[in-house]
DNA sequence: TCAGGAT
């Protein structure tokens, strides 16, 4: 494959618009963490290719709309767009195209250390932002700046003189909760909006407490759904609805029932509420139900799948004998090169193989720390503050970490387990697998994947995964050979 | 042998 950073940005059926900016990486920013300054224009821009227009699948637009008006857009860009209606949006190369407040703007340009928007925020700001606000299911690769958008989309929308929730966001997860509670505190700095967080909380009873008055509320479906069936969180001011890995919350065995009920609530008390779908990935069902979901008149940015998978990130395969082999692996090759790279991400399938990989390495003298759900909260909140301060250089995970999860010093992922499909196991979960990979190569950094395969199923997922992304895995040819590794780490530009 | 959230 050419080059993933490339692409034309062109709705079907009409032809391209024209181009207005200079080519830039689509990783010119990161997702959730805000810590690292953007670095624009880079040097890999001249391999940028040009890729033909594309239809979106899945489109669900009425036809009696005028489906085509269209962003002006940088023709490098791997993203296609669909707008509906008559709303001519523009592409936002500054962010003082989008109408921010002078506060808003100091946190992103101070707090944030933001320069110029990224390729998702360019085209997905201005259909947030413009009026009518319209729905908007987004896509884009993982670490390219997703979050800023939705909370970036909150936060000016928000009438900071009302004391009432008006955005909520809704996370698979608590960690991803609170790391997008994080990202909006930092952004909204100065802007004196009021935002909380919606997690199960044993030490504060839900029942004793007074309604909510923060402005954002930033939270995991079932405490929200608890939340607003006590009446402690009211919708009637709510004008934006945020799904953060909205494929995973809208999944039929994701947590679609919840989300659903919530978007409806909302939607009887607040029928203006605008809904904002999020993920690096729609795979064809989901999108078909998601589109379905929102309202007709809808925005949408998709990205191919054949372009989803970070080129900066090059992904492995090792043979290993069997499951002894894989711990071998793990002991004698991620920990002999551990101390020269950034952090690990070692992804398991089960919280038992969790606990079991813990176990082992552990017993050889070697410092991990794993979480997974079974965990006390407090627990789980500590191991991800060690790891996000580098106190921890390899952390066991199970998927409760696969999606959004950002740090940027994750430069090495393992697949000691490859994710497959709960309901029919010989299909890979291909999802999974690129927000898992995901992980490294944070903003585009440098990153290598090593996908651990020792049953005849391992290979036989491995390969599908090959094909659904259309990409080759290199194979490293001795599971037992350290030089092996240590050249595959140095192709990766790891060392 | 699912993992996740919440019950």
């Amino acid at each position: 494959m050419a080059d993933t950073t490339s692409a034309t940005f062109a709705p079907p059926p009409a032809t391209n618009p024209t181009a207005v900016e200079p080519p830039k990486r689509w990783a010119d920013e990161e997702d959730e963490a805000p810590e690292q300054p953007i670095s624009t224009a880079s040097a890999a821009s001249s391999s940028y290719d040009k890729l033909a227009a594309e239809l979106v699948e899945g489109l669900k637009v009425d036809e009696e709309e005028k489906i085509n008006q269209y962003l002006e857009e940088p023709e490098e860009s791997n993203i296609t767009a669909v707008t509906s209606g008559d709303t001519p949006y523009t592409s936002a190369s500054l962010f003082e195209d989008l109408n921010l407040s002078p506060e808003l703007l100091k946190g992103i340009y101070v707090e944030m250390k933001f320069e110029k928007p990224s390729k998702i925020q360019a085209v997905t700001l201005p259909m947030i932002l413009t009026s009518p606000y319209k729905d908007l299911i987004a896509q884009a690769h993982n670490g390219s700046g997703k979050t800023t958008c939705f909370v970036l989309g909150m936060l000016s929308r928000v009438d900071p003189k009302l004391m009432a929730p008006q955005a909520l966001c809704i996370c698979p997860t608590r960690e991803l909760a609170m790391q997008n509670l994080e990202v909006l505190q930092k952004m909204g700095k100065y802007t004196g909006i009021i935002p909380e967080l919606a997690v199960p909380n044993e030490k504060i009873s839900v029942y004793k407490r007074g309604p909510v008055s923060a402005q954002v509320v930033i939270g995991t479906p079932g405490t929200i759904k608890k939340w607003m069936s006590l009446k402690k969180l009211g919708a009637s001011y709510i004008k934006i609805l945020v799904f953060d890995e909205a494929d995973h919350m809208l999944a039929e065995d994701g947590f679609k029932d919840d989300s659903l009920r919530i978007m409806k609530d909302i939607e009887r008390i607040s029928s203006h509420c605008q809904v904002l779908l999020f993920s690096a990935t729609f795979n064809e069902t989901v999108k078909n139900f998601v589109s379905r979901v929102v309202k007709p008149d809808h925005n949408q940015v998709f990205v191919k799948k054949e372009e989803l998978s970070l080129e900066s990130v090059k992904q492995y395969k090792v043979n290993c004998p069997d499951e002894r082999a894989k711990i071998m692996v793990v002991k004698d090759k991620i920990f002999e090169f551990g101390e020269n790279l950034g952090q690990t991400i070692i992804f398991v399938r089960t919280k038992v193989n969790a606990s079991m990989l813990h176990t082992e390495l552990t017993g050889f003298g070697y410092e991990v720390t794993t979480i997974q759900g079974a965990l006390k909260q407090e627990d789980r909140d500590r191991i991800v503050k060690e790891f996000k301060d580098g106190l921890t250089q390899v952390l066991i995970s199970t998927d409760l970490l696969a999606r959004g999860f950002d740090q940027q010093q994750v430069n090495l992922v393992i697949n000691f387990d490859l994710p497959f499909k709960h309901n029919s196991p010989s299909e890979p979960d291909y999802e999974v697998y690129l927000h898992r990979i995901g992980r490294a190569g944070r903003f585009g950094r440098k990153g290598a994947v090593f996908n651990l395969l020792c049953h005849d199923r391992d290979h036989m997922l491995m390969s599908k995964i090959e094909n659904h992304f259309g990409k080759q895995v290199t194979e490293v040819s001795s599971w037992q050979n350290v030089e092996d590794f240590k050249v595959a780490l140095k192709e990766a530009g790891l060392l």
